[in-house]
DNA sequence: TCTGGGGTCCTAGGACCC
DNA sequence: TCTGGGGTCCTAGGACCC
């Protein structure tokens, strides 16, 4: 019988980081920003013992060095989990089918009877060759599979199936679900929807009319727990490359907003050169002091390689942002032409 | 003492065309 | 003294995820 597992490394960055330093094992461990928590970042991963404290993914380093002034704080090292990252994959090649959704999870599809098996080996060749600790889900699609591993963490084993979804998550907030936010919660709240149960009961065009012809369709079936089970190594065709950076200080001369803009679509225009693809379209993002962003784009004059004209159809958007208040965020992304009709025939 | 950086997909409205 | 109805493209923004 055909499974999907998900695999998720436990405390991945940090993990990384204490297999480089020893010394930190035990340690409250907090990666994130540059490493210095006096600066405008926030905490991508923090170790277990950081966590008790309060310190998760997502908050300020600033609220994380309140919170815990004595943790480490270490900076994120792209390359060193990239290179981790891709010793995982490698070995779960050897399990099956993968398809990787970031740097330290991926589905893994297999053909087994006793899937528990096969999680319990992941775990241990992962273990072997990584020295890196994982938790698996079990499912009969992916949602199940990815919703699993919550229940295993850390270093553990779950399965939800068919049977056992209402069981599991009937009586969950309809945010436990993946693909469900917090703003999607409170619109369905206001509808009377608050769990996973009363989701799975409502009425798809009713949800339809309210959050989208396509949406509220879907969010019924995953109130079901009901969602694809194919697993795809097929290599992920980028849509779009950007960089963006957050200033210490708000920039209130927008000559020195323009300077950036020039700087970042420089950067994107060297990250897309070596895909050798041509964009369509430069969008640039600004995200003002009190937090608010904004976004305007420009279509290329036509689809190009230049990073000359992608420098000025990042200026164009730029011209379309008329409110000059200080700036805390400037962001340029490049978008590639759609490469669907690549294989068309006549 | 606020709130990163890199992505994806969906929705909605206006323009434009037939 | 009237102004439908689709289809598609472009753009802006929302939401979500790791």
């Amino acid at each position: 019988m055909a499974w999907v597992l998900h695999v998720d490394l436990d405390q991945f960055l940090a993990a990384v980081e204490v297999l480089r330093h020893p010394e930190l094992r035990g340690k409250p461990v907090v990666v994130g920003g540059d490493g210095d928590p006096t600066k405008r970042g926030v905490v991508s991963t923090a170790s277990y013992e950081a966590r008790v404290h309060g310190v998760r993914s997502g908050i300020p380093l600033r609220v994380a060095a309140r919170r815990l002034p004595d943790a480490v704080f270490l900076p994120v090292d792209k390359d060193a989990y990239d290179s981790a990252s891709a010793d995982v994959m490698r070995t779960l090649k050897e399990f099956g089918v993968v398809e990787i959704l970031g740097w330290d999870e991926a589905f893994v599809g297999v053909d087994h009877d006793q899937p528990e098996v096969t999680a319990r080996r992941i775990q241990e060749r992962v273990l072997a060759e990584t020295r890196l600790e994982c938790s698996v889900g079990i499912g009969q699609n992916k949602l199940q599979a990815k919703l699993a591993t919550g229940f295993g963490k850390p270093a553990g084993i779950f399965r939800i199936t068919h049977d056992t979804w209402f069981a599991v998550l009937g009586d969950r907030p309809t945010d436990a679900l993946y693909g469900i936010g917090s703003k999607t919660a409170k619109r369905l709240a206001a509808l009377g929807i608050e769990t996973v149960r009363q989701l799975a009961h409502a009425d798809p065009d009713r949800l339809g009319a309210a959050l989208g012809p396509a949406t509220g369709p879907w969010l019924v079936q995953i109130g079901r727990g009901r969602a694809s089970a194919r697993v795809s190594d097929t290599p992920h065709v980028v849509r779009s490359r950007s960089r963006e950076m957050t200033f210490q200080q708000d920039l209130e001369d927008w000559d020195e907003v323009r300077a950036a803009v020039v700087e970042l679509a420089h950067k994107v225009a060297a990250d897309v050169s070596p895909d050798g693809r041509d964009v369509a379209r430069m969008v640039v993002k600004v995200r003002y002091a009190p937090f608010f962003t904004s976004s305007h784009g420009r279509k290329t004059q036509r689809p190009t390689t230049d990073p000359h004209a992608m420098e000025l159809s990042a200026l164009a958007a730029l011209e379309a942002f008329t409110d000059r208040r200080p700036v805390r965020l400037v962001g340029v992304r490049a978008e590639f032409v759609p490469d669907d009709q690549g294989s068309a025939g006549p």
